[in-house]
DNA sequence: CATGAGATGATAACGATTTTCATTAGCAAC
DNA sequence: GTTGCTAATGAAAATCGTTATCATCTCATG
């Protein structure tokens, strides 16, 4: 969390950004969640610590945190954009439980390698991929 | 085409549903599309031919067509539901350029293999997955 | 045809996100 | 410190794709 700090405000500062109370609260709780998490919630965390916070102030922040490789945005398919961290959280796909909503991430290396390939087949170079597995849990089919 | 309607049919009188101009009519330019549409861009190739349909009469349709396992929602993660054929059209990922937008749909038998295994691993059934390549085609890749 | 439930079209509502805009406040230079 | 420039903020309005509402219409069946 020292470093993250650090690699934001030299991004401020390279981008002449300001530093600011809220910028920093919203990255200190941002931080400190190790789940994926919505601007929406983030706000309801942040609110409590300054009730004056505008959500907007959340959104923008969360969108610059991305900018400056601390964050990166993952879209579950359900409308919400959620946020994970970024900084030594190297790239990974979701396996997501159908019953619960539970995800687990995962990365199998032949699977990111045969996506290369495919792409290659059709003349494309591959920047970059979405993979979500959906399916149910152990404890979900045990419900059943 | 014959073979589509005819389950649409028998799709509507299993359900107690109707048949009306404006579902064959948007059933009909659906269908007559090959590329992923969205409903805002089937409402307005429908509104040319039937200038007083609504579009909520588009996307309730396109609903349906998904129901009775004519259409399949794509999410291409631009925020805008598209559909594509599903009757006759097992399931594939898509490869998307970047620069032009142009997708191609692929399918890698050990790839699909793979990720059943990968949620097994962690306990889960897998009952579905989306894959979406991205990355930069040949010509766009030449413009540079 | 009468009747009843489904379908339609216009419009309002929705929810997540973005924009606008007036005001506040970093921060670098004096 | 004070000034001045400009970024940042908060509140509210706007956006955009999609869904809900509701009065009206119309398909299907007897
Ligand atoms: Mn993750
Ligand atoms: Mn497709
Ligand atoms: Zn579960
Ligand atoms: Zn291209």
């Amino acid at each position: 969390m020292r470093e993250e700090r650090e690699i934001f405000g030299k991004y401020l500062s390279r981008h002449n950004l300001r530093d600011t109370p809220q910028r920093e609260l919203i990255l200190d709780t941002f931080l400190k969640r190790e789940e994926h998490v919505s601007a929406e919630e983030l706000y309801d965390i942040v609110k409590k610590r300054d009730p004056s916070i505008g959500q907007a102030t959340v959104y923008r922040n969360l969108k610059l945190f991305s900018e400056a490789g601390l964050a990166r945005e993952v879209d579950l398919g359900d409308g919400v954009a959620r946020y994970e961290h970024s900084y030594k959280h190297p790239h990974h796909d979701h396996l997501i439980c159908r019953g619960c909503g539970k995800t687990v991430e995962v990365v199998d290396a032949v699977i990111e390698e045969l996506q290369k390939r495919v792409a290659e087949k059709y003349g494309f170079k591959l920047t970059d991929h979405a993979l979500y597995l959906y399916g149910n849990c152990e404890e979900c089919r045990k419900k059943e």
